[in-house]
DNA sequence: TGAAATCCCGACATATTCGGTCGTATACTA
DNA sequence: TAGTATACGACCGAATATGTCGGGATTTCA
């Protein structure tokens, strides 16, 4: 439980990917799919939802394809997994801004939201750029990342 | 997505019924289903598991029921889920020990371990004891807990 | 201008997981 | 021994996730 789709999962691999091969103008859906060898079809409509979602930019025809729409630095992987499955929620209650359908007394609701939070904070320190960095494991000194911090 | 099942806040919930009532000497599945309009033959199952993993004293016959093994505030949110849904990960990959099965290539991985080991710590420092006093949110000083901080 | 490459998008099919029920066996109390 | 409760496996329907198909639109290039 509470893991990440694949959908998600490709994504982040496919936007990783794209971090790595700033060279090239463009890629497209099939080219990652192959690199990674997964479903092409699939893959395409992930890419189509991060374009969509403004974190590429598309283009048809010949040598078209996919390209990060910013800086990776700039791509969290909160958004790269919002984008995919939506906002996501630890609690099944946490509907909206009404309160538990369940019954008045899900009370559990309010303490985990602040795990959600935290999760949330977690994963917008993370950028796409850190995915493609820890690519290659060197011993450059690597504490000048994101902290979080939470009280409950 | 990255959300927790009914069961986990079933179970959840009917830790925190049960360290609200530390008065009575054991409650009984139906007990706490009523109380939370839970299906009481699914709840039953989720406080099996819990009294299987440790969590739960159980007893049958009248007067029967189930009651916390331990101190509410040495019980975890943590292991509660755990303890239901089995050990979570946010990759769909981190299965085991061995690489992930996609491709090698699913570098992914390692830096969303981290977010995971997050999740966990935060889930963690939560305990049934916490839960239960969120109940009744009154003045008092709510910023002894935990802290939890993470490097990237 | 036409063919090839590529994105776009909705519908569908399949697979897996989740939520919930049923039936029966077992344990304890009075 | 009657009644209350847990223990547990089998099953089922619904929801969700994953993957496929097919047709259409856009761009490039010969």
């Amino acid at each position: 439980m509470l893991k990440l789709t694949k959908k998600a999962d490709y994504g982040l691999m496919a936007l990783k990917y794209l971090a790595e091969h700033p060279e090239t103008a463009a890629l497209s859906a099939k080219d990652v799919a192959d690199a990674y060898g997964i479903p092409a079809q699939l893959l395409a409509k992930i890419l189509q939802l991060l374009t969509k979602h403004g974190l590429l930019r598309s283009h048809a025809g010949m040598n078209g394809g996919y390209a990060l729409a910013r800086d990776a630095r700039e791509i969290s992987a909160y958004e790269v997994i919002h984008a995919i499955d939506g906002p996501f929620f630890i609690t099944s209650c946490t509907k909206g801004t009404k309160s538990c359908e369940l019954t008045p007394s899900c009370t559990i609701k309010e303490p985990l939201a602040r795990v959600n939070e935290t999760i949330a904070g977690v994963l917008k320190s993370i950028s796409i750029q850190d995915l493609a960095e820890h690519e290659q494991p060197t011993g450059r000194a690597r504490d000048t990342h994101g902290l979080v911090a939470l009280t409950l």
